[in-house]
DNA sequence: TTGTCACTTCACCACTTGGTGAAGTATTGT
DNA sequence: ACAATACTTCACCAAGTGGTGAAGTGACAA
């Protein structure tokens, strides 16, 4: 029998979505505003047919949302799950922060 | 010749290490203070040469650092990465703030 | 109606990933 | 000296990823 691994959970599509460039570079511009599939493709120069394999990704994450107008589908931005893997990184983030101010304590009585 | 992917920055290697159940669940025990392998291990169900190839993931995005004690690894975590990624998610998290806010003032107005 | 435009879908490819069992390497305890 | 411990490395495998070119689909324009 197959391993079994576990079926993937909202963090591992989230964090596997922002894994590559290309699909950080499309949420990125979809920060200014909804755009269609050729006005995300051309300035990362992109093929259509590998946008919408990216933008599916996106979709099944959650992070982005289409709506087809006539022949151009139009992509903006949800960001809802980027804040539970925000709010998954601020606990390191807090973590990270409380060794700062150790090692900054330690070296103000180490000098 | 092959397509000449760019090649992988930070960003790309410390979100494709959290995209891993697994390796998440590293992080998380590391928290908790410097661990051996097995200790790791042992949690999590994991095999031994599972966890040396996950422990090289974690270790090439700079989220874990080892230390070789006798015939034991101490691993404990460095999340200074951590803070590159939770600054680039903290950026949308103010985005959708601003569209809760924007939302919510349309729904003051337009009861 | 006949193209053209904006995609989507398909079949395929090279490469990577996450796992395995078995063998190898130091280090440590008896 | 010998055996156990704590890994590491090796060869391999199944599944997944990111890309391609070519063909297909539906909306709009001439």
């Amino acid at each position: 029998m197959s391993p079994a691994r576990p079926a993937p959970t909202g963090l591992d599509v989230v964090f596997a979505a922002l894994a590559d460039p290309t699909r950080r570079a499309v949420v990125e511009r979809l920060r200014l505003g909804p755009a269609t599939m050729t006005e995300l493709a051309t300035p990362l120069a992109a093929s259509l047919p590998a946008l919408t394999k990216h933008l599916a990704v996106l979709q099944q994450a959650g992070l982005v949302a289409t709506a087809k107008k006539g022949r151009q589908r139009y992509c903006m931005l949800t960001a809802a799950p980027l804040r539970d893997a925000a709010a998954w990184l601020a606990e390191y983030g807090a973590y990270w922060d409380e060794r700062l101010d150790a090692l900054t304590a330690y070296l103000k009585e180490n000098p």
